[in-house]
DNA sequence: TTTTTAGTTCTTTATTTACAGAACTAAAAA
DNA sequence: TTTTTAGTTCTGTAAATAAAGAACTAAAAA
Protein backbone atom coordinates (compact mmCIF):
# COMPACT_ATOMS: atom_id res chain seq x y z
CA UNK A 1 0.00 0.00 0.00
CA UNK A 2 2.89 2.17 0.54
CA UNK A 3 6.48 1.89 -0.42
CA UNK A 4 9.91 3.12 0.59
CA UNK A 5 10.59 5.63 3.66
CA UNK A 6 8.44 8.53 2.40
CA UNK A 7 4.81 9.49 2.51
CA UNK A 8 4.14 8.20 -0.91
CA UNK A 9 0.94 7.01 -0.32
CA UNK A 10 -1.91 9.74 0.23
CA UNK A 11 -3.93 7.77 2.91
CA UNK A 12 -0.92 7.15 5.09
CA UNK A 13 -0.08 10.60 4.40
CA UNK A 14 -3.60 11.84 5.47
CA UNK A 15 -2.87 9.49 8.64
CA UNK A 16 0.11 11.11 9.45
CA UNK A 17 -1.07 14.19 9.54
CA UNK A 18 -4.09 13.69 11.42
CA UNK A 19 -1.61 11.94 14.34
CA UNK A 20 0.82 14.90 14.06
CA UNK A 21 -1.86 17.18 14.39
CA UNK A 22 -2.91 15.61 17.19
CA UNK A 23 -0.04 15.85 19.53
CA UNK A 24 -0.01 19.80 17.77
CA UNK A 25 -3.04 20.58 19.76
CA UNK A 26 -1.35 20.18 22.96
CA UNK A 27 0.10 23.66 22.37
CA UNK A 28 -3.27 24.71 22.60
CA UNK A 29 -4.27 25.04 18.96
CA UNK A 30 -7.79 24.17 17.24
CA UNK A 31 -7.96 21.32 15.44
CA UNK A 32 -7.93 22.64 11.65
CA UNK A 33 -4.87 24.75 12.60
CA UNK A 34 -3.07 21.61 14.09
CA UNK A 35 -3.65 19.62 11.09
CA UNK A 36 -2.88 22.77 8.81
CA UNK A 37 0.79 22.74 10.49
CA UNK A 38 1.40 18.93 10.42
CA UNK A 39 0.24 18.92 6.92
CA UNK A 40 3.37 21.62 6.44
CA UNK A 41 5.56 20.03 8.17
CA UNK A 42 5.32 16.88 6.11
CA UNK A 43 4.03 17.95 2.98
CA UNK A 44 6.60 17.86 -0.55
CA UNK A 45 7.19 20.53 -1.63
CA UNK A 46 7.11 21.85 1.98
CA UNK A 47 4.91 25.19 0.31
CA UNK A 48 0.93 24.33 -0.20
CA UNK A 49 -1.64 26.78 -1.96
CA UNK A 50 -5.11 27.26 0.04
CA UNK A 51 -6.95 25.41 -1.85
CA UNK A 52 -5.00 22.16 -1.86
CA UNK A 53 -4.75 22.49 2.23
CA UNK A 54 -8.21 23.29 2.24
CA UNK A 55 -8.99 20.01 0.25
CA UNK A 56 -6.33 17.96 1.67
CA UNK A 57 -7.69 18.59 5.20
CA UNK A 58 -10.95 18.15 3.47
CA UNK A 59 -12.32 21.11 5.89
CA UNK A 60 -14.37 24.28 5.12
CA UNK A 61 -12.79 26.81 3.35
CA UNK A 62 -13.62 29.19 6.89
CA UNK A 63 -12.04 27.05 8.98
CA UNK A 64 -8.97 26.70 6.76
CA UNK A 65 -8.92 30.59 6.32
CA UNK A 66 -9.28 31.35 10.42
CA UNK A 67 -6.28 28.51 10.62
CA UNK A 68 -4.07 30.37 8.46
CA UNK A 69 -4.44 33.49 9.07
CA UNK A 70 -4.05 32.69 12.92
CA UNK A 71 -0.61 31.34 12.17
CA UNK A 72 0.32 33.98 9.99
CA UNK A 73 -0.59 36.02 13.47
CA UNK A 74 1.99 34.60 15.20
CA UNK A 75 4.43 33.98 12.99
CA UNK A 76 3.80 30.04 12.60
CA UNK A 77 3.60 30.05 8.93
CA UNK A 78 4.21 32.83 5.59
CA UNK A 79 3.53 32.34 2.44
CA UNK A 80 5.56 33.58 -1.18
CA UNK A 81 4.55 34.11 -4.13
CA UNK A 82 5.68 33.02 -7.80
CA UNK A 83 5.45 36.03 -10.79
CA UNK A 84 2.29 35.38 -12.88
CA UNK A 85 0.62 33.14 -10.08
CA UNK A 86 -1.90 34.86 -7.43
CA UNK A 87 -2.20 32.39 -5.60
CA UNK A 88 0.08 32.36 -2.28
CA UNK A 89 1.67 29.28 -1.35
CA UNK A 90 1.75 28.78 2.83
CA UNK A 91 4.53 27.27 4.41
CA UNK A 92 6.18 26.38 7.61
CA UNK A 93 8.39 29.34 8.99
CA UNK A 94 10.90 27.46 10.36
CA UNK A 95 13.31 30.53 10.50
CA UNK A 96 10.68 32.00 13.04
CA UNK A 97 11.13 29.43 15.27
CA UNK A 98 13.52 30.82 17.83
CA UNK A 99 11.89 33.93 17.68
CA UNK A 100 8.51 32.18 19.30
CA UNK A 101 10.73 30.73 21.70
CA UNK A 102 11.44 34.06 22.56
CA UNK A 103 7.88 35.15 23.03
CA UNK A 104 7.32 32.26 24.98
CA UNK A 105 10.38 32.88 26.82
CA UNK A 106 9.15 37.05 27.52
CA UNK A 107 5.72 35.38 28.89
CA UNK A 108 7.97 33.81 31.63
CA UNK A 109 9.82 37.11 32.57
CA UNK A 110 6.98 39.13 32.71
CA UNK A 111 5.18 36.69 34.81
CA UNK A 112 8.31 36.62 37.19
CA UNK A 113 8.31 40.44 37.70
CA UNK A 114 5.02 40.03 38.26
CA UNK A 115 6.27 37.56 41.45
CA UNK A 116 8.50 39.92 42.44
CA UNK A 117 6.43 42.62 42.72
CA UNK A 118 4.14 40.55 44.73
CA UNK A 119 7.53 39.06 47.04
CA UNK A 120 8.17 42.87 47.72
CA UNK A 121 4.67 43.65 49.20
CA UNK A 122 4.40 41.05 51.46
CA UNK A 123 4.71 40.98 55.09
CA UNK A 124 7.96 39.46 56.74
CA UNK A 125 5.17 37.10 58.69
CA UNK A 126 6.20 34.48 56.98
CA UNK A 127 9.98 33.76 56.25
CA UNK A 128 9.11 30.35 54.70
CA UNK A 129 7.26 31.35 51.98
CA UNK A 130 8.87 34.21 51.11
CA UNK A 131 12.33 32.61 50.66
CA UNK A 132 10.72 29.65 48.64
CA UNK A 133 8.98 32.43 46.61
CA UNK A 134 12.24 34.18 46.24
CA UNK A 135 14.05 31.38 44.95
CA UNK A 136 11.93 29.99 42.41
CA UNK A 137 11.78 33.97 40.91
CA UNK A 138 15.71 33.48 41.07
CA UNK A 139 15.63 30.38 39.23
CA UNK A 140 13.39 31.33 36.61
CA UNK A 141 15.77 35.01 36.15
CA UNK A 142 18.30 32.05 35.93
CA UNK A 143 16.20 29.75 33.44
CA UNK A 144 15.25 32.92 31.14
CA UNK A 145 18.96 33.82 30.99
CA UNK A 146 20.10 30.70 30.32
CA UNK A 147 17.00 30.54 27.36
CA UNK A 148 18.52 33.92 26.28
CA UNK A 149 22.18 32.76 26.27
CA UNK A 150 21.39 29.76 24.03
CA UNK A 151 19.52 31.86 21.59
CA UNK A 152 22.28 34.31 21.34
CA UNK A 153 24.54 31.14 20.91
CA UNK A 154 22.46 29.82 18.30
CA UNK A 155 22.39 32.61 16.13
CA UNK A 156 26.28 33.47 15.76
CA UNK A 157 26.40 30.18 14.81
CA UNK B 1 -7.49 53.40 52.28
CA UNK B 2 -4.88 50.93 52.78
CA UNK B 3 -1.67 51.36 54.96
CA UNK B 4 1.64 50.68 54.32
CA UNK B 5 2.90 48.34 51.36
CA UNK B 6 1.28 45.18 52.21
CA UNK B 7 -2.03 43.80 51.24
CA UNK B 8 -3.92 45.27 54.54
CA UNK B 9 -6.84 46.26 53.03
CA UNK B 10 -9.00 43.68 51.43
CA UNK B 11 -10.76 45.29 48.41
CA UNK B 12 -7.33 46.34 47.79
CA UNK B 13 -5.88 42.63 48.05
CA UNK B 14 -8.88 41.09 46.45
CA UNK B 15 -8.30 43.86 43.27
CA UNK B 16 -4.44 42.53 43.15
CA UNK B 17 -5.92 38.77 43.53
CA UNK B 18 -8.06 39.67 40.19
CA UNK B 19 -5.83 41.68 38.17
CA UNK B 20 -2.92 38.85 38.82
CA UNK B 21 -5.51 36.51 37.84
CA UNK B 22 -5.93 37.54 34.71
CA UNK B 23 -2.55 37.64 33.87
CA UNK B 24 -2.21 34.00 35.23
CA UNK B 25 -4.73 33.04 32.84
CA UNK B 26 -2.51 33.15 29.91
CA UNK B 27 -1.12 29.93 31.16
CA UNK B 28 -4.30 28.35 29.77
CA UNK B 29 -5.93 28.14 33.41
CA UNK B 30 -9.76 28.72 33.84
CA UNK B 31 -10.73 32.22 35.08
CA UNK B 32 -11.41 30.76 38.72
CA UNK B 33 -8.19 28.44 38.35
CA UNK B 34 -5.67 31.15 38.09
CA UNK B 35 -7.87 33.40 41.05
CA UNK B 36 -7.17 30.32 43.35
CA UNK B 37 -3.64 30.28 42.57
CA UNK B 38 -3.18 34.45 42.47
CA UNK B 39 -4.95 34.50 46.17
CA UNK B 40 -2.68 31.36 47.65
CA UNK B 41 0.45 33.72 45.91
CA UNK B 42 -0.94 36.77 47.69
CA UNK B 43 -2.56 35.35 50.68
CA UNK B 44 -0.95 35.69 54.09
CA UNK B 45 -0.75 33.29 56.30
CA UNK B 46 -0.24 31.69 52.53
CA UNK B 47 -2.16 28.12 53.25
CA UNK B 48 -6.10 28.69 53.39
CA UNK B 49 -8.66 25.70 53.44
CA UNK B 50 -11.54 25.55 50.92
CA UNK B 51 -13.83 27.27 52.76
CA UNK B 52 -11.58 30.80 52.93
CA UNK B 53 -10.92 30.51 49.31
CA UNK B 54 -14.07 29.68 48.03
CA UNK B 55 -15.37 33.01 50.33
CA UNK B 56 -12.61 35.14 49.02
CA UNK B 57 -13.57 34.96 45.62
CA UNK B 58 -17.21 34.65 45.98
CA UNK B 59 -17.27 31.66 43.93
CA UNK B 60 -19.26 28.15 44.04
CA UNK B 61 -18.07 24.92 45.65
CA UNK B 62 -17.89 22.99 42.51
CA UNK B 63 -15.74 25.64 40.59
CA UNK B 64 -13.55 26.11 43.69
CA UNK B 65 -13.22 22.33 43.91
CA UNK B 66 -12.15 21.62 40.46
CA UNK B 67 -9.78 24.48 40.47
CA UNK B 68 -8.02 23.21 43.58
CA UNK B 69 -7.88 19.43 42.33
CA UNK B 70 -6.91 20.66 38.96
CA UNK B 71 -4.25 22.44 40.38
CA UNK B 72 -3.55 19.31 42.91
CA UNK B 73 -3.23 17.38 39.67
CA UNK B 74 -0.56 19.30 38.17
CA UNK B 75 1.63 19.76 41.18
CA UNK B 76 0.91 23.77 41.20
CA UNK B 77 -0.40 23.60 45.19
CA UNK B 78 -0.58 21.06 47.78
CA UNK B 79 -2.00 20.62 51.21
CA UNK B 80 -1.03 20.41 54.70
CA UNK B 81 -3.15 19.81 57.66
CA UNK B 82 -2.82 20.59 61.19
CA UNK B 83 -3.49 18.13 63.71
CA UNK B 84 -7.13 17.50 65.47
CA UNK B 85 -8.43 19.95 62.12
CA UNK B 86 -10.17 18.29 59.63
CA UNK B 87 -9.81 20.97 57.14
CA UNK B 88 -7.17 21.20 54.68
CA UNK B 89 -4.77 23.95 54.04
CA UNK B 90 -3.44 24.39 50.53
CA UNK B 91 -1.05 26.70 49.93
CA UNK B 92 1.57 27.37 46.12
CA UNK B 93 3.48 24.59 46.40
CA UNK B 94 6.74 26.58 45.13
CA UNK B 95 8.79 23.79 46.01
CA UNK B 96 7.49 21.98 42.66
CA UNK B 97 8.07 24.79 40.12
CA UNK B 98 11.14 23.60 38.62
CA UNK B 99 9.45 20.10 38.48
CA UNK B 100 6.76 21.67 35.95
CA UNK B 101 8.97 23.28 34.55
CA UNK B 102 11.01 20.36 33.63
CA UNK B 103 7.11 18.56 32.70
CA UNK B 104 7.08 21.32 29.84
CA UNK B 105 10.48 21.11 28.47
CA UNK B 106 9.64 17.35 27.87
CA UNK B 107 6.85 18.16 26.04
CA UNK B 108 8.90 20.18 23.75
CA UNK B 109 10.96 17.28 23.52
CA UNK B 110 9.01 14.86 22.64
CA UNK B 111 7.59 17.03 19.98
CA UNK B 112 10.95 17.32 18.86
CA UNK B 113 11.52 13.76 18.32
CA UNK B 114 8.01 13.49 16.51
CA UNK B 115 10.29 16.24 13.95
CA UNK B 116 12.84 14.28 14.02
CA UNK B 117 10.88 11.26 13.00
CA UNK B 118 9.55 13.61 10.13
CA UNK B 119 13.09 14.69 8.87
CA UNK B 120 14.21 11.39 8.81
CA UNK B 121 11.04 10.10 6.44
CA UNK B 122 11.26 13.49 3.91
CA UNK B 123 12.26 12.77 0.69
CA UNK B 124 15.46 14.82 -0.87
CA UNK B 125 13.38 17.02 -3.14
CA UNK B 126 13.12 19.42 -0.88
CA UNK B 127 16.80 20.35 0.77
CA UNK B 128 16.44 23.86 2.07
CA UNK B 129 13.13 22.98 4.23
CA UNK B 130 14.99 20.15 5.05
CA UNK B 131 17.92 22.08 6.34
CA UNK B 132 15.64 24.75 8.34
CA UNK B 133 13.97 21.54 9.81
CA UNK B 134 17.06 20.14 10.87
CA UNK B 135 18.71 23.69 12.44
CA UNK B 136 14.92 23.96 14.47
CA UNK B 137 15.60 20.78 15.42
CA UNK B 138 19.05 20.96 16.68
CA UNK B 139 18.20 24.46 18.43
CA UNK B 140 15.49 22.61 20.65
CA UNK B 141 17.58 20.06 21.43
CA UNK B 142 20.63 22.46 22.35
CA UNK B 143 17.73 24.15 24.23
CA UNK B 144 16.36 21.84 25.77
CA UNK B 145 19.92 20.68 27.23
CA UNK B 146 20.63 24.15 28.35
CA UNK B 147 17.15 24.10 30.21
CA UNK B 148 17.73 20.48 31.80
CA UNK B 149 21.19 22.14 32.73
CA UNK B 150 20.09 25.06 34.14
CA UNK B 151 17.52 23.04 36.52
CA UNK B 152 20.52 20.14 37.86
CA UNK B 153 22.74 23.47 38.34
CA UNK B 154 19.91 24.84 39.68
CA UNK B 155 19.06 21.70 42.22
CA UNK B 156 22.79 21.75 43.58
CA UNK B 157 22.90 24.56 44.49
C1' DT C 1 -17.69 43.11 -19.88
C1' DT C 2 -18.42 38.77 -17.82
C1' DT C 3 -16.37 35.10 -15.43
C1' DT C 4 -13.17 32.87 -12.66
C1' DT C 5 -10.05 32.70 -8.92
C1' DA C 6 -8.50 33.12 -4.29
C1' DG C 7 -9.76 33.87 -0.77
C1' DT C 8 -12.77 36.59 3.39
C1' DT C 9 -16.75 37.41 6.02
C1' DC C 10 -21.33 36.30 7.81
C1' DT C 11 -24.73 33.11 9.60
C1' DT C 12 -25.90 29.02 11.78
C1' DT C 13 -25.07 24.98 14.46
C1' DA C 14 -22.87 21.48 17.38
C1' DT C 15 -19.74 20.94 20.99
C1' DT C 16 -17.20 22.21 24.84
C1' DT C 17 -16.17 24.96 28.84
C1' DA C 18 -16.84 27.31 33.08
C1' DC C 19 -19.58 27.93 36.45
C1' DA C 20 -23.68 28.06 39.83
C1' DG C 21 -26.55 25.77 42.87
C1' DA C 22 -28.42 21.82 44.83
C1' DA C 23 -27.99 17.18 46.26
C1' DC C 24 -25.04 14.12 48.14
C1' DT C 25 -21.30 11.69 51.22
C1' DA C 26 -17.93 10.22 54.64
C1' DA C 27 -15.82 11.34 58.72
C1' DA C 28 -15.84 13.73 62.93
C1' DA C 29 -18.18 16.18 66.60
C1' DA C 30 -21.84 16.85 69.65
C1' DT D 1 -27.51 8.82 67.31
C1' DT D 2 -28.00 13.12 65.15
C1' DT D 3 -25.70 16.96 63.32
C1' DT D 4 -22.05 19.44 61.45
C1' DT D 5 -18.13 19.86 58.61
C1' DA D 6 -15.46 19.64 54.52
C1' DG D 7 -15.75 18.91 50.82
C1' DT D 8 -17.45 16.07 46.00
C1' DT D 9 -20.57 15.05 42.49
C1' DC D 10 -24.56 15.90 39.65
C1' DT D 11 -27.69 18.81 36.99
C1' DG D 12 -28.62 22.73 34.44
C1' DT D 13 -27.22 26.76 31.84
C1' DA D 14 -24.91 30.70 29.72
C1' DA D 15 -21.12 31.76 27.10
C1' DA D 16 -17.34 30.70 24.19
C1' DT D 17 -15.23 27.85 20.48
C1' DA D 18 -14.74 25.39 16.28
C1' DA D 19 -16.28 24.61 12.17
C1' DA D 20 -19.60 24.21 8.07
C1' DG D 21 -21.75 26.39 4.32
C1' DA D 22 -23.32 30.19 1.89
C1' DA D 23 -22.83 34.85 0.53
C1' DC D 24 -19.71 38.07 -0.60
C1' DT D 25 -15.42 40.71 -2.69
C1' DA D 26 -11.41 42.34 -5.20
C1' DA D 27 -8.31 41.32 -8.62
C1' DA D 28 -7.15 38.95 -12.67
C1' DA D 29 -8.38 36.33 -16.76
C1' DA D 30 -11.14 35.44 -20.63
Amino acid sequence: MHRNNTYFDMDNLKQRVEDIGVVYEQFGKTPIASRVFSFLLLAEPSYKTFDEIREFLNASKSAVSNAINGHLQDGTINYKTFSGDRKRYFYLDLENWKKRVEEYAKKLYDFNNVMEDVLKHRSNNDIEFNNELKDVIDFQNFLNQKIDEAIIKWKEK
